[in-house]
DNA sequence: AGAATAGTGTCTCTTAGACACTATTAT
DNA sequence: ATAATAGTGTCTAAGAGACACTATTCT
């Protein structure tokens, strides 16, 4: 790691006016994937030793940016991913900033905050790896069961909130399911993320005239009647459909 | 957090140094009102003096978080705002962050953008405070007519293109009238915003099922028919339509 | 045959788009 | 009367919800 010239003056601060304490500057990622039969997000234990906030809570998985080997926001934010899943292209987006004077007991800081949502078998590879500081929860309602470090609650708040929206009116979903998939899986992930049921002839018919989706030709074979199996076809983001699910 | 055991005894305490060194943090505010028949957004003009970056280039008004006066984010914008137009309660929403290591000569530096809807009307008080170094640029297309500093093209697109998109399918764009209007003004907004028209009575419809607005038992003079006047009814955030308009 | 899931046919309801029509003002 | 803008009536099309129906597999 090459040692930056600290030592000169910085020319913010040389630039006249009153002198501009630095906020602390992190990044937290809200990953989410369907596992067992429910949605869920990766935790990670704060450090029990003295002197660190909140020591012990669960949290999102984070940290400060390292001006030294993030080119930008978004790849520190791919950083930490892949530092806790080993997955390296997810689908992710940013969800917001939080930034104020009381949110970190160590000082003024802001957060920029990311959701990346996997689909469960690329996982694989994480539960090799570390470590028992990283647990799944279970999304219930707006959050999870156990209190979270910081203001980790409302940021997963907005997070959820941001994937239940777009669950409403575009494709995005299909990113927590593997590649192929039948149309009953893909309704049953829109069904839990969104908390309700939906129904299936309006649901197949919006996928199906989305134009988002290819018949892979193959079936998955299940035990019953075998489904056609759809993957998403090539291309850069979402599916936005003109009108949202509606009420019940 | 980054790793467990890092040999840094505490990397916050260290942020001075090389480890992690804090980035710079800004905000900048995306200020837009209907003047002179189209959509325009205020920018302020960078000083010419030597060793700032962008001398005499214009930008989108913004500047340093102040720890010391900012209790969080949003407060930093809305200071910002009030500096230049005087206005203290807009529509104001997060359009989101960027942060990179080469957006601002200077370092490291991340900016949180805010985009604010200001009626005209509010702004006859600004007009006599400052400046030359304000003005008021038409919105074309995705942007401005001239180049602007550091990545504030970019900035500008993100919270334009955030602006239309809620302009399809919420009740938004009436924070760009001031508190008494009519349904042709309203129509008006909406089709400067978009840039396309919109027909007249699926609007009307659209607007008045909403629920959103009172009718005030007023008319406006005009010199031809008069319009019955609406005000937007006493809610916290905006009305979402459960479909967007659709094309042309 | 029965269970279970995949997939379709068809009716109703809501709302956008189109567009012609009426209503109210000023000149 | 004419121009101009405000506001309505009414038809069509698209797509969501409801729900019953058929289709294909397993045991």
């Amino acid at each position: 790691m090459t040692k930056p010239s600290e030592p000169i003056p910085d020319p913010v601060e040389a630039a006249g006016d009153a002198v501009f304490r630095r906020p602390l500057t992190t990044v937290d990622v809200v990953i989410l994937t369907i596992r067992a039969g429910s949605l869920q997000v990766l935790l990670v234990q704060r450090p029990q030793q003295a002197g660190e906030p909140f020591p012990g809570r669960w949290a999102l998985p984070g940290g400060f940016v390292d001006v030294a080997r993030d080119r930008d926001l978004q790849a520190c934010a791919l950083r930490k991913l892949a530092e806790k899943t080993g997955v390296d292209s997810p689908y992710l987006e940013q969800v917001g900033s939080w930034g104020s004077a009381t949110r970190d007991p160590r000082g003024w800081s802001t957060t920029h905050v990311y959701v990346a949502l996997l689909p469960d078998e690329t996982l694989a590879l994480q539960k090799g790896g570390n470590a028992a500081d990283l647990r799944w929860a279970p999304v219930e309602g707006e959050g999870v069961a156990m209190p979270l470090a910081f203001d980790h609650a409302v940021l997963l708040g907005a997070a959820l909130h941001r994937v239940r929206g777009k669950t409403e009116y575009t494709s995005l979903p299909a990113h927590l399911l593997p590649s192929a998939f039948t149309l009953g899986e893909l309704q049953h992930v829109y069904e839990l993320v969104l908390g309700r049921s939906l129904e299936k002839k309006a649901f197949r018919t919006r996928m199906l005239a989305g134009g988002m989706l290819e018949d892979l030709g193959a079936q998955k074979e299940t035990g019953r009647r075998p489904a056609l199996l759809y993957r998403l076809r090539e291309q850069a983001g979402l599916v936005y459909f003109t009108r949202s699910f509606e009420q019940r």
